[in-house]
DNA sequence: TTGTATTTAATTATATACAATTTAAAATAA
DNA sequence: TTATTTTAAATTGTATATAATTAAATACAA
């Protein structure tokens, strides 16, 4: 714990402008969003438990760290939901409860339905042709039986349909109801048996998305979340 | 500065157990919130301008607390979109342009139709009859020309409406959403020209919910959120 | 034993101190 | 004058110190 600063940015390092000239220099993160980023990435794997309880010293021990960023990361994840707090006794990972699961699910379907009927409008050919890289993508992914790039593929091809609504807003919120379900939702990708349909699932929606019909999109989406759902709810039972 | 740190809670006062036997002694609030809570304010309110920077000893200074809670409390505004982080620069309250409101306006309309849908599905008989007080509230507040006190109906309103859907995640994120229009949505109902409109919208509302007609219930949801949306737009290009 | 004080230890809440960085200002050279 | 360094001031980022509070452990009385 030598009580420098530096968190990934180049420091020190003996490179000038020149070496790389319009370079992205800009790697540097506060240490707070280090801490906010490995500590979400723990939860949402489910390496910190729900009602773990998340202590400073030990956290700041852990990361190498001092107290200041764990509990200004702290403080993004409680607005995120990720974490509870309990004043003057500190912060836990959030309990999801099967009631708190469905209010996100609920919420999360009238989302990506806003989400693809405004994709359909506004969706650039450049963002159909990522669209079918990352369908392609996903299906390689299968093939590998490695879950977590499984995870990531689907993450990824998600992501292009949100954010060709072009309504930031919109992108953020929905990000972050995916996050509250991401531990569940990566139980059901690691079943093989969903795979075949998850992938004919992605098709559909990719194509009534190219050829930007909202209603066949719509519907396309519906039954994939819902596919989704009820591989959720029947994990959460046992 | 004395270096206690109260707030809000009852302390030496005195008070045994048996002056108030099962009373919220809770009233306790971290600095951190309360800070949040004023500075939210000062945003939404247009005390705080949109591009100002917020300035941590100035913050600290004027509020009387030490720099921990005000970082702390940005950190929470931050996640929420209300200001915006230039790293190593510090925090401004974030700039809203017609796109981000557009944005937010977009989602809203999507999670009102939910919240109402919602509603009349499982709204309780004892939640109508708060609705339909609130309704005359407001009707009543009308008459003061007391702006604030309307705006305040209003949101109380509101408020039951979106509660009665029982979704704690989607009451979360309408009342974020809400906020983020506060400012514009105060100019609103300042105008008095527009309180017969609104007053006739709320009875719509409340009568069809009353009802648990969900098609008219949305039908009259839609209109009113639509005319703010005009109101709204119309008092930005100014 | 059981319940109630009392003390101790652990932990959070807040404040302050120090380091690194950026911005503004002043000085210097073209 | 206009650029370019250099210096100084302000500000953020991080660490640590102190205070207040809670939780646990212990001691004591019924």
């Amino acid at each position: 714990m030598s009580g420098n600063g530096m968190a990934g940015s180049m420091k020190g390092m003996g490179m000038t402008m020149d070496d790389n000239l319009q370079a992205n220099m800009d790697e540097y993160l506060p240490l707070r969003d280090v801490v906010f980023k490995t500590l979400r990435q723990g939860i949402l794997t489910g390496e910190l438990k729900p009602g773990e309880r998340l202590m400073e010293i030990h956290l700041a021990n852990r990361l190498g760290v001092s107290r200041t960023p764990i509990r200004e990361a702290i403080r993004k994840l409680e607005l995120e939901g990720l974490v509870t707090m309990i004043p003057r006794r500190g912060a836990e990972v959030a309990q999801i409860t099967i009631k708190s699961l469905q209010d996100v699910l609920e919420v999360r379907k009238a989302l990506d339905a806003l989400a693809i009927e405004l994709a359909c409008a506004r969706i650039t050919e450049e963002d159909i042709q990522l669209l079918k890289a990352a369908c392609d993508n996903f299906e390689q992914m299968t093939k590998t039986k490695d879950s977590t790039q499984i995870a990531k593929a689907d993450v990824e091809l998600h992501d292009i349909i949100v954010r060709a609504s072009h309504n930031d807003k919109l992108i953020l919120m929905v990000n972050n109801l995916a996050e509250q379900m991401y531990r569940y939702r990566f139980e059901h990708i690691k079943d093989a048996a969903q795979h075949e349909r998850l992938i004919s699932e992605h098709q559909k929606i990719y194509q009534s998305l190219a050829a930007r019909d909202a209603i066949a999109a719509a519907e396309a989406v519906k039954e994939h979340i819902d596919n989704q759902e009820k591989a959720i709810m029947i994990h959460l039972d046992k």
